[in-house]
DNA sequence: TTCTTAACGTAACAAATGTTACTGTAAAAA
DNA sequence: TTTTTACAGTAACATTTGTTACGTTAAGAA
């Protein structure tokens, strides 16, 4: 057995579909920065995250990104399920946060298996409630936020899946998941600074009290 | 058989399935402004759509709202979905956009369908696909468009699903659904007549080139 | 009809966000 | 070490969006 699918999902999943996962799925290790689906790609594997984080992100016509939201371990990119099952190109980037580890489950298996187990389609049902809720969760930070709450939101999400509180990024880098520009990050943090939320270092940022 | 049911969805479930939804589905004509779900409500039964839209919103901490998106005849409420499969509480709020006529389906049903009918479990599975696209438009609607460019794209919208290029509504009303002001609304609104995309009355707002 | 009210137009101002430009400085490269 | 480069701080200004206030007008009520 896999180090991480047994920790992670032997709750959710029977023996049987657990023996099943680990030897078709395909065991990745994939570095900080991969990106494991583009837009537009065509999805023929959906990933099931042992360990570490993926950010998963969307594109306006320029090409500029934005942050939707990050997956964590025991979770799975619903989006790629979508995709798989309506066999239609991805609408999301997804990057890899941290290093990590993930099983890829062939799409013939994904749909072989909602018939079969029981506790995959709840699985997959429960998934797409998550990602809804994320995506409505996406919504609230956009529309309802100003860009200070929205970056301070985004501080602490990204410290919770790093677990560290020290957040290793530039300025720039925060701007181009957030859509706005370098200058505004930067006002804004020396804002939060003041209000003693945060403390800038040259590329890190400590939150105070996560 | 209830008329709306054989003319949008006999392509898309089987003549058994049809059967069972007619005989145990409940039929209910809702008129206009009518809310079928609101936030928090606990969902016991989802709605086939025959004839009409539906207007989906989310609400911010301050009970002002926000528009999602309009569903049509032919779908449904992929929220409820999410909703009847966790049993958990509403995200959404459900307006009759038009005078509605729906099929509610209970709860029991839906996921005993699941396993018996495979047209069934495709369409569910087909409706979150679809739910999800409309969300992630949602996304970049608010996220990259300016607030001209969003009023005029609700105007649209609003006008297909009412299958009528002049809208009857108040500049109060957009500006909720848009969550911004009713000032900023009819300051747009002027400048979208004065670049001839829109011709303004009182209590009703014409398209041109729909 | 006249009266009342909601809808709309608009000005003036405030606040939030975006842009350009320039500086100093720490980190990395040579 | 020195040089180069990316990063961060900040001012000044533009644009977008939000707010307050008030006048005008059309629709509906009396």
């Amino acid at each position: 057995m896999i180090e991480g699918l047994q920790r992670h999902y032997s709750y959710l999943f029977e023996d049987a579909l657990l023996k099943e996962i680990s030897e078709i799925g395909s065991y990745k290790k994939v570095p900080e920065g991969f990106t494991l689906i583009d837009i537009g790609d065509n999805i023929k594997s959906m990933p099931l995250i042992l360990s570490g984080a993926i950010k998963v992100m969307r594109e306006d016509e320029n090409g500029d990104d934005l942050i939707l939201y990050f997956v964590e371990q025991g979770d799975t990119c619903a989006m790629t399920i979508t995709c798989c099952m309506g066999e239609t190109k991805s609408e999301i980037r997804a990057v890899a946060e941290t290093d990590t580890r993930i099983i890829m489950i062939p799409i013939e298996k994904m749909q072989e298996w909602m018939h079969k187990y029981p506790s995959w389609q709840s699985f997959i049902l429960q998934s797409y409630h998550e990602r809804m809720k994320e995506l409505l969760e996406a919504i609230d930070t956009i529309a309802f936020l100003k860009m200070d709450e929205r970056l301070y939101k985004y501080l602490r999400d990204k410290a919770m899946v790093n677990r560290d509180d020290l957040i290793k990024t530039t300025h720039q880098e925060i701007a181009q998941d957030l859509h706005t520009s370098r200058v505004v990050v930067s006002r804004l943090l020396k804002k939060l600074e003041k209000e003693n939320k945060i403390k800038l270092h040259r590329n890190s940022i400590k939150i105070i009290d996560l």
